[in-house]
DNA sequence: CGTGAAAAATGTTTCGG
DNA sequence: CCGAAACATTTTTCACG
């Protein structure tokens, strides 16, 4: 059973998606304005998207400086063996970490890419002894530190 | 004049960004009794969030295997001269380019980090000669195609 | 800050085309 | 599938404790 890979979008929904992937608390009549529709047509829309899954979810982003987070960390890790449980149990121990934000599986000469989200150097220092030392399977890790994030955010080209 | 770094956020403030960066649809009824207030207290905080910033922006998350960009990939870029104005075109690049959802100027060896979201291979190597090859000032780059997105998203630990 | 209720805005459903 | 109108829900505002 696999997942159903693609969906038929028209022009509408595009659009649609283009505005709430800016803002998804804008008022229905707004969106509708700007894609030349009815509000219960966007509202239909809207519903059908959600449903069908092309809309995940719907979030509040928060400021992470303003919340006191705000150094960023992006992180290189290879393991030390491809046994798929090691593999599976490091992918665990990461996706269970709130301070990871973000962690990728990826090929080549390094096996995890991962990004950090703390309060201070500290911090960081404390979660690596914790996830990469003790945690086990990790041969070696290297560490970015972000000067500045010039680009962030999940969005989705859905030209 | 500067940012402010820091506001005060007392454990209702902090339950309630715990909650909105889940759903921040979901009716401001169920987000008090989650966190143990009134729904007027709930929107006035909301408010005040959304007011001082710490609420950046509200959005919806697509999910970009259901709308035809299943490919994620990172690409650590190096540059050849560390010019301001030359890393300034190089952002502004990087920032202009749909596809490019993250970039990252960071320390070290490498000084972009970038995740890519594109369609297939075809695309992002066209896009590679684009930005990279005919971009300018781009020394090296180096690219690791994601196979599980273990962990997405652009949460923050607010406790 | 809580309550309660009224007012305004927004979202949803119905139904004819 | 669209849109207009009726309908339902949610959000906002306010007075008062």
């Amino acid at each position: 059973m696999r997942k159903t890979v693609s969906v038929s979008l028209d022009e509408f929904d595009r659009k649609i998606l283009d505005a709430v992937q800016d803002d998804n608390l804008s008022p229905l009549r707004l969106i509708a304005d700007k894609v030349g529709l009815s509000v219960p047509a966007v509202a239909r829309r809207l519903q059908r998207l959600r449903e069908t899954g092309v809309i995940e979810k719907d979030i509040s982003v928060v400021d992470q400086d303003l919340v006191g987070r705000p150094l960023t960390l992006i992180v290189e890790v290879t393991s030390e063996s491809e046994r798929l449980e090691l593999l599976d149990a490091m992918r665990e121990r990461f996706r269970a970490c709130p301070q990871i934000q973000q962690c990728y599986y990826v090929t080549g000469q390094v096996d995890f890419m991962l990004v950090f989200n703390v309060r201070d150097m500290e911090e960081y220092t404390a979660l690596t002894r914790q996830i990469f030392f003790e945690g086990g399977n990790v041969e070696s890790f290297r560490t970015f530190v972000v000067m500045d994030r010039v680009k962030t955010g999940m969005r989705t080209v859905v030209g």
